[in-house]
DNA sequence: TAATCGTGGTG
DNA sequence: TCACCAAGATT
């Protein structure tokens, strides 16, 4: 792993917030990309904020892109463009909550702060077969105050890495490796065969539907492009005209919220669904065949095919336009 | 506190 | 196929 190799606080920050509900393989090219395009904190605190955005596309959870930029204007004003060394000015940071400060905290500076991420919650939740729900403010507490007592305050760095580790390779959430396990003799939930059952959480997470009908809007090489507002799902992103809702729109219905001139022209091109983790994603896309006597809003722009890949799209969007100007071309 | 925020891998 | 969840944080 790329981030293992440096102390740069600057470099194991960006590692940690692109780590954060990332899995390695998924995290490392954007890290390597991300590094080569803003190798320091000025140049990430200068950049414009859709090239930051750029970078993170695809990668989700986009607040992390614009509040790692934010964050580093912030310390170019309050630390004088130094990457600070105190667990307390580190959390204070923007993205940066209790794993990340303790992460860079312990790899960049050495300093005793235990790590408590997914990895931990469960090696120490079954080791000491913790029955608190890890989603309980109890839970919570109960897990950071037996993890920083737990750890070895004369190499923090190497205690924190060791233990992610073992959870992600022998304290597995499926499927763990006890046969094989070196705690198996100390480890409680194995003795009383409760392995899988623990860690669990006590509140379920209720998905709630969303249809979003974009149109594409074409004029000769050009289409009409807008931003997303700066909050909720993709907020900051490039996004096609739209119409959002949280239930599903007839044809009717549809024709009759735009105020396009050629309602007849439009014709449906393509219709996905998206589960994610707290919503079923709707897409349907339809076409604006003859668009030449549309008018754009003020929020919305015409942009050159050929231009679309310098702009962040949200991953359903960037699938579908790949695909559709590939064969088009 | 509970809801919200993406995408991809896994059994 | 689908629920789960991954180096979480914010509001």
């Amino acid at each position: 792993m790329p981030w293992k190799e440096t102390k740069d606080p600057y470099k194991i920050w960006v590692s940690e917030i692109i780590l954060q509900q990332t899995r390695v393989a998924q995290g490392k090219d954007y890290y390597l990309r991300f590094i080569n395009q803003f190798p320091d904190i000025d140049s990430l605190a200068s950049a414009e904020q859709t090239e930051v955005l750029k970078q993170w596309e695809g990668l989700g959870y986009y607040s992390r892109a614009r509040n790692l930029q934010q964050a580093a204007q912030d310390i170019i004003h309050r630390f004088n463009g130094v990457f600070p060394t105190k667990y307390d000015d580190i959390i204070s940071l923007k993205g940066i909550g209790p794993y990340s400060a303790a992460a860079i905290s312990s790899f960049a500076f050495e300093q005793p702060y235990a790590v408590v991420d997914g990895n931990v919650q469960r090696v120490l939740s079954r080791h000491f077969e913790i029955l608190l729900a890890i989603d309980s403010t109890e839970g919570k507490k109960r897990i950071a105050l037996l993890a920083q007592k737990l750890l070895d305050k004369k190499q923090p760095a190497q205690f924190n890495q060791a233990i992610m580790d073992f959870g992600a390779l022998i304290c597995t959430p499926k499927a763990p490796k006890c046969e094989t396990c070196p705690l198996s003799k100390s480890c409680r939930a194995l003795k009383n065969n409760i392995v899988k059952e623990i860690p669990f959480k006590s509140k379920k997470v209720k998905k709630t539907d969303r249809f979003y009908y974009f149109f594409l809007i074409h004029k000769e090489d050009h289409i009409v492009i807008q931003r997303r507002p700066n909050i909720g799902i993709w907020a900051g992103l490039h996004e096609l005209p739209n119409i959002e809702s949280h239930s599903a729109l007839s044809h009717a219905e549809i024709l009759s919220k735009i105020n396009f001139e050629e309602k007849k022209s439009i014709k449906l091109i393509h219709s996905i669904q998206h589960k994610l983790t707290h919503l079923n994603l709707n897409i349907t896309l339809y076409h604006l065949i003859n668009s030449s006597q549309y008018k754009c809003h003020k929020n919305q722009r015409l942009e050159k095919v050929s231009e679309l890949s310098t702009f962040a799209f949200p991953k359903p969007l960037k699938n579908f336009l790949d695909i559709f100007f590939m064969n088009n071309i």
